[in-house]
DNA sequence: AAATAAGCTTTGATGTTCAAAATATTAGAA
DNA sequence: TTCTAATATTTTGAACATCAAAGCTTATTT
């Protein structure tokens, strides 16, 4: 395996940052495009965030999203009015509102995970699976970076 | 250690870059307003991207980014009047535009450039060493992935 | 020279985001 | 219990970012 210096790998890590990550709304919001899918890709990472955040309140989902609770009220607004998504007061708490995915915002999920897993699948076709939770472990360090 | 599945690991890493992704911008815009530049990510992008492109046209720097051209030009407009980039007709053909970048926006760049230096040390520093280079390995493989 | 193409800007429209003010509900203090 | 403070969300108003389509200028083709 190739070793790096520091500087390299910060270059490296850069790039990604810089310039990768503003190929891959686009990429994603092409494929979503070519799918006839007409959902905007914050609209798609709502969802996704809906999807993965354990109670998805306002405020967890915007949390998740790293986006504040009024950005994401309107954005619900316009998944709620187009059938998405469902928006109802927590029974036990009714300061709360709890969003959830309706079989419409699933089907979307599901191509958008699709094309995110052909994604990854190419990326790390040539790890070997030994390796995975590494990698997992790694990344997880990067996360709670970027979350303090 | 745990052992994932194939499964579960392709849907941790998937949602922990995703994860990631929405993180990053936010912190680089906050760390442009502790520092005081009044600027948003969007332009500081421009900014690199003219930077770092060979033969800076708006075509070249809009492909760099990719976002069209006509976005370019508003983004270039406020940049322009704002004192910091350079805006003339290329001398060969006189339809192309060529940007550069004044001393103010060298100065904003250099900052970005330590702050990204100063994240990717404080990552690298939680980071085995010997996981560093698996870590870049798999960034590797993302960027030749996005380039195509 | 006329038609076509290339490069860019303007215009009009939509979408995203935020901060601040307003609303609703709950929890705690008096 | 009643008032107050805290919590959770929505509304409002404003600034950006972005795109598509139409228009302008310069280059290239025929």
């Amino acid at each position: 395996m190739k070793k790096y210096s520091r500087e390299e790998s910060r270059a490296i890590i850069n790039e990604l940052l810089v310039e990768i990550f503003n190929r891959i709304l686009a990429i994603e919001g092409q494929n979503l495009k070519d799918k006839g899918i007409k959902l905007s890709m914050s609209e798609i990472h709502v969802i996704e965030a809906i999807n993965n955040v354990k109670e998805p309140t306002m405020s967890n989902v915007a949390n998740k999203l790293g986006i504040t609770i009024s950005s994401l009220t309107t954005s619900i607004n316009t998944l709620f009015q187009k059938g998405y998504v469902t928006r109802d007061r927590d029974i036990e708490d009714r300061r709360k509102v709890v969003v959830g995915l309706l079989p419409k915002a699933l089907e979307v999920l599901k191509e958008h995970d699709d094309f995110h897993k052909e994604m990854i699948d190419s990326i790390f076709n040539d790890l070997e699976l030994e390796k995975d939770h590494l990698l997992i472990e790694s990344l997880e360090k990067l996360s709670s970076y970027f979350k303090k």
